[in-house]
Formats: C-alpha cells, sequence, structure tokens
DNA sequence: CGTAGTAAATAAAGGAACTAAATTTAGTAC
DNA sequence: GTACTAAATTTAGTTCCTTTATTTACTACG
C-alpha cells in the first residue's frame, strides 16, 4: 500500500497512527493508553493525543471506572476508552433463491437483531423489495438509524464482479441480482457478493481453517468459495468457485447438489417401490423426502439410505480431491442447510479420499454456521472492511441525520 | 501495508517518499525533479532534499548535461539524475531437469549475460554445484561481483512453498529442490519458486493478458502458474497449479504433457508401421521424432500428424475449460519449449472450446517467450521484488566488498 | 495519619519532515 | 544589455512525533 502512496505529506502519519489506535478500539472490549502503546509502538503523549481526536470524532468515549474491571492496583489509575456502541452499524443479508435473511451488527460483530422473509417470486423486482423489507425490519428491530448504517453486503446466488454485477447474458442471474444499491441508497454502501464466496469469508472469520481452504455450498447445485493462502478468489467475472467443471470429471458428471442428488435418489427408489419393508425411508410419503432424511436414517443403519450416502461420500471424495490436487486446499468445508446431518457422507468421502487418491489429501468438515453461513459471511465481509479503513467512515452521519430529522 | 505498520514515526515518512522518488528513478532512464515532483505530489524542495539522499546513499547519480536530452529550452536548466548502472543487479536461474540456464541483469532489466550448462545427473548435490556455476559464469561475463547482486531467484521442477522448500516426502522434488541457499551465500538473498508459477510471473509482467490467466507449461508433464486477479496462487505446500487432477477429467485421464504425447503417438504410429507411404514423419527415424516434428507436419498436412494434433487439441480444450470454469481465468497461455510450434494445436482446441463448451470460453494464446518463459520469470520475480522494496537492498555492499578485497 | 511507592497524565522543549513563499540563478530570445 | 522563463535555493513556518521532566491520583504500610 505503501507505494500506491506516493507523496506523503506529514498529515497522512496522522491518519496512519489514528487508524492503528482505532483498529486497536474495534477489538477490544476497553482500552487504556498503555494498552495502545504497546501496540502502536507510539508514546503515551501521542496516544493520548490521538484517543482526544477519535473521541472528538465520535469514534470512541472516556469510561469512567478505570481501575475496578483493571488488571492492576498499583500507581495513578489510567484513563479507559471504549468504541462508543452507536458509532456505526452493518447490515448483512442473504438473498437467497426462496428466502431472503438480513442481520444488523455493531462494529464490533454482536448481531442485535436479524429478520426473515419468504419470497414467492424469482422477478428481480420482487427481490428489491423484499430485500428492503428485510432490511428495514431488521433496522427497526435493533433500533438503529438507516444512516447509521456504514455497510449493507448482500449475498446472492450468482457470480459477481468486483463492481457487484453479474454476467448479463443470464436471466437467472440477472434476477438474482438485480443491481441492489438504488433500493437501499441511505443504508449506507452497499456490497454484493456470491454467496459461497461470503460463507468462505464467515469460514475464514472463523480462524479455525487455515489460510487455504473451499467452503462448498452444497444444496442444489454446487459452488464453492476458495480462500487460498488468505485470500478469496474471485476471477475477472466472478466466476471463480463455479464448479461447471464438475460436468467433465470422472465419476461426478454434473454439478447437482448433496442435498439435490440425496432427496431424488431416496424418491427414485421409493417411486420404484425398491424400497425394503422395514426401511426407516419408507415411512415417508415420497414427495417429503429431504436429504436430510437420508442422511439421518443412513445414521440409523437404514441400507438403502447407506447406499445413497456411499454413492454421494464417493462423489464428494471426487470433487474435494479436484480441489485440492488444483489448488493445494488443506481443507474442504461444506456449507448450506444440508451441512448439519452431513457426517455419514463425510466420513464415507474420507475414507475414499484416504483410500484411493494420493496423499496429501484434504480434511472435510462441515461447517458449524448451519444456514446462516452466507449471511454471516456478509456480516463478515462488511467488518472486515470497516475493520480495514475505519477511518473513511464517517460516524457523524447518523447524528447529523438525526438532527436533520428533529428539526423538520 | 499501513494496518501493519502501526506506530509510524516520523522518519517512516521520508523512507515511503524516498521509496517513490527511487521508485521513478528505476522506471525512468533520467528524470528532473519536476517530473518526480509530478509523481509524487511532493514539493520540489522536498524532491530534490530526497535525490541528494540517494545520491549519498549510493543509488543515483547526477547527470551534467541537462537541456540537450530535454524536453524545454526555456528557463534554468534542470538537475538531471539517473539511477546508477553499478547500483546492483539480479540473477534469474532456470534450474530445469536437464539443463540450468542462468540469467544476470541490472535494475532496470536489461540483461547483462547469460549462462548455460547441461546436466547430467539428476544427484541434488551435483544440481546444487551446477547452479553455482552456471551463476558465476554468468557474473563472470557480466563482470559483475558476487556482492553486488541484490537478488538471486531460481525456477524448479517441483512445488515450492513461501519458504522455498518442497514436500519432504518426495524424492524426485529433494532432487529438484536441494537447499540451493547455501551454495549461493554472498550472491544476494535467494529465493526459490515453481517453474510454472516463474513462468506465469514472466508472462504477467508482459502485461498484455489481463489480471487472471493460467500459465501451462507442457513439456513432459502438465504444470500451471495460475494468476489470479494479478495475484500468483501458491498454496500452503506450493501445490496450486498441480495437475494431478487431470487423472480424473474426461477425455484427458493423465498429467502427461503434449510434448510427451505428441512424439510417443508418433513414435507409436511409426513402430506399428501406420504411417502412410507419403508421410512426412516417415521420412524420420523413430528414435528422433519429436512434438514439435509432428506439429510442423500437421501444418505442413501430414495425415498422420493432423490426427495426432486433433487429439492434443481436445486434450488442450479440455484441460483449458478445465481451468477456466473453476478459477475463472480469461486466458490460457501455454509456454514450454515446444509453444513455439504450437498453432496448429490451438486452432484445434480453440475451435473445439467454441464448439462444445458452454461462453464464456478461454481465450488460447502460445507463449512468446520459447523456451526463456522459467528464465524471465525468476529475473522478474527477482526485479518485482526489488520495485517494490528498493530501500531494503544496500548498493553500498558490492563497494565495501570490493574495498576488502583490495586491502586483502 | 502521614509517608513512601507506583504508574499514569500532563507539560515543556526539541527534532524530523514537509510546505509555502520569496529570492536567486542560469539559461534563451531579441 | 534587457526581458523573460523555469529551475534552484533560501527562509520561515507547520505538523506530528519524541524525550524529559513534573505533577497527579492512587495503594501500601508503619
Amino acid at each position: 500500500m505503501f507505494q500506491d502512496d506516493a507523496g506523503a505529506s506529514t498529515q497522512l502519519l496522522r491518519k496512519i497512527n489514528m487508524g492503528a489506535v482505532l483498529r486497536h478500539a474495534l477489538e477490544a472490549e476497553t482500552f487504556m493508553a498503555t494498552e495502545a502503546m504497546a501496540v502502536t509502538g507510539l508514546t503515551r503523549t501521542t496516544v493520548l493525543g490521538l484517543c482526544d481526536e477519535l473521541v472528538d470524532r465520535g469514534w470512541i468515549e472516556e469510561v469512567g471506572d478505570s481501575r475496578e474491571a483493571g488488571q492492576y492496583v498499583k500507581g495513578r489509575p489510567a484513563r479507559r476508552y471504549r468504541l462508543r456502541n452507536d458509532v456505526g452499524h452493518v447490515v448483512g443479508v442473504d438473498a437467497g433463491q426462496h428466502t431472503v435473511t438480513a442481520v444488523v451488527s455493531d462494529l464490533r460483530g454482536t448481531i442485535l437483531a436479524r429478520a426473515t422473509h419468504a419470497l414467492d417470486s424469482q422477478d428481480g423486482a420482487a427481490r428489491r423489495t423484499t430485500v428492503r423489507a428485510a432490511v428495514d425490519e431488521a433496522l427497526g428491530l435493533a433500533a438503529v438509524h438507516p444512516a447509521g448504517v456504514f455497510l449493507t453486503v448482500i449475498g446472492v446466488p450468482a457470480p459477481v464482479d468486483e463492481n457487484g454485477r453479474s454476467p448479463r447474458n443470464n436471466e437467472f442471474w440477472d434476477n438474482m441480482n438485480p443491481d441492489f444499491p438504488t433500493v437501499l441508497a441511505d443504508r449506507g454502501e452497499t456490497i454484493v457478493d456470491n454467496d459461497a464466496n461470503l460463507a468462505a469469508l464467515a469460514e475464514r472469520a472463523r480462524g479455525t481453517h487455515g489460510g487455504s481452504f473451499a467452503a462448498l455450498l452444497s444444496g442444489e447445485r454446487f459452488g464453492a468459495g476458495l480462500v487460498i493462502d488468505g485470500m478469496l478468489l474471485r476471477g475477472p467475472r466472478g466466476g471463480a468457485g463455479e464448479m461447471r467443471l464438475l460436468n467433465v470429471v470422472e465419476g461426478v458428471g454434473s454439478t447437482e447438489g448433496l442435498g439435490l442428488l440425496g432427496r431424488q435418489w431416496a424418491v427414485d427408489a421409493s417411486r420404484a417401490g425398491a424400497l425394503p419393508s422395514g426401511s426407516i425411508l419408507a415411512r415417508i410419503p415420497a414427495e417429503q423426502l429431504s436429504a436430510e432424511a437420508v442422511f439421518n436414517a443412513a445414521a440409523d443403519g437404514d441400507i438403502t439410505a447407506l447406499g445413497i450416502v456411499d454413492r454421494l461420500g464417493e462423489r464428494l471424495a471426487r470433487i474435494a480431491h479436484v480441489l485440492a490436487s488444483l489448488l493445494d486446499v488443506d481443507k474442504v468445508i461444506v456449507a448450506g442447510a444440508v451441512a448439519a446431518a452431513l457426517e455419514p457422507v463425510l466420513s464415507k468421502a474420507t475414507a475414499v479420499l484416504e483410500d484411493h487418491f494420493e496423499a496429501p489429501v484434504p480434511v472435510l468438515a462441515a461447517s458449524t454456521l448451519a444456514a446462516d453461513g452466507v449471511v454471516l459471511g456478509a456480516l463478515e465481509c462488511g467488518l472486515s472492511a470497516v475493520r480495514e479503513q475505519p477511518l473513511s467512515f464517517d460516524p457523524r452521519r447518523q447524528a447529523r441525520a438525526g438532527e436533520r430529522e428533529g428539526r423538520a
């Protein structure tokens, strides 16, 4: 970043250092000058000066009770500072195919409210109004003024380029990503990204997966968010992580996801009358069969379900192998709604990987974020944007908007 | 980079600005203060002060004749500065399986000398001494003192992690990457990287491919250097771009490269007596057949060669499709020694992509760097490291080493 | 209760790095 | 020789940080 910043005036220093202190404030529950000195390497005088300015600008506030929460007893009690709760907020949205979920959090990532709206139409205009409604409901529940939103991040089931646009030649994608920013004006900057990418960011934020992994969304169709060396891959058209290549992978042959196939194979068996009389699956009407039901039946030893799970495990193993061998990822994290019940499939796939593929073989894991992966990733995306350049946002916008309304 | 630099003292500013001026000096043939002012946004006073310091430190020198080369006539003639030719040098090495090539350049990227040594042994120790010999020969030809080398970058046919190490469980890789830094001590810092990765960097430096492409090395085995969104992918073990996945891709099934298969299929046809009497290939003894000969024969209309080229084109199309569909690359650049003769294969593959695969389809191109891709990429890798952090290198090391030797 | 000890806050002085504005210098054009 | 031009140089700030006292607000203990 330095090299971009040719021509650094002396005021830039102040900005760098203020950013450093502010970043510490975003992470710490509460902090004293001495801590900030250790983090930034600056003098007490300087740090206190920066804190003064941050208070002026509305980012942090001083909290009086200095020692009671303190880690020390002796000497003059230190002043303590804290990020203001009302500095700004971030909104994360999962604009899925059938459901829209919006979540509001403060800058520390504490979730204040969520709202879920069902979508009956696939039309782009309808999606726009539903997203707006969900966002506004969540903001209302959290009692956050729209002007208090720094960023709104929306996850959509379509490839999205760095400008938030999806390829224009596809009607489905057009409907999934119908220019959300215009309908969310005055709710902060809007970022649109692919749902699998955001799920990957959510996993990355959990910090337990290392720097290189794939987050595999696996409901109806496979889609992956690829994090390599800590970086999320996008591609010029946002197509990185699209799984079209599965069509030409031996033993896979299609992009159909675990959810779809698990359900479909069970339905096929049911309709064909191929379920043994004692089968757990036989008790469920064909039109109510779901992948989760199949996985749970397999966990209970159902023979048909186990057969399906084995086939899915083989399939998943091949997919994981493809990702790991081309991209060297350590781990493939299966996310999406099916993740919770996925254990039998993962065991089978892990066994297949170890028995039939050359080391190093990727670790398979189910996401622990359940169906929230995308919306949490959207939040995380917004939060990390704020953490990277906090000073590019203005904590006073909200206050000014409030004043204006008061006058009106 | 700012956020890493918590605690910026006032001297940091100087360093930022000095780096900016120096970076301009690295690019411009010669420059005046006014230019540097435009580039950096600094005042004349400051720029001249920085130039003074850069002269002191041995980076640049003042050139007297100010106006004769000048773009203007009026006013007081401007002082002119130029990067010193002897500031430092960069060495790039292609430590291939059978040949070692070393190249020496100055900091502007002008190549001063090259040396090529054949390798008869595949033993790691032998490779180390050969690499050292090639480097020293090139340095001798360029009349560059070893202490005048800022960086030596070595490309090897093995995956390499960010610390320059290859996975330990593979004897071949061990021999290909046998701890070069120890044998090149006192020839600057040593960087080891995968050959395909370096070839990709060479292509990136040419600047005509956009931010996302794959450089496909295609001699005996396929290997790729992947550049996505302008970043070179590595992976935790340096395994990104390994093409093991081709084993499970329909219509490909192995990692064998175009060079190997082109030769092998021709040899098979020759030995089986399947070559028509008029065939160009029939005039070449089986043991002298090469992929290049096959491609050239195809260009001349040889029916057997055309058959081979068609099969290879189908294969290449599938490989390009896999890379493009998973990573969204715009372009697949085929590099390596076969690249020059590759046109017939590329035409076929392009046709296959357009006819049988869904858009967007990647552009195929042969590298214009011929067999030099890896060694030029190694150079580029070193040069861009210098360009990024020029001030982390010391132009005076060489002079001091010279003095020491003079005294001794 | 008063004194010693401690760690933070504050104040004062100073240095490094940049800008701005006035002045000087080294040329060309006529 | 005079007018003009554009760069160099000089001089006088400004900003931001550090260093070095000095003061303040507490705890501990006799």
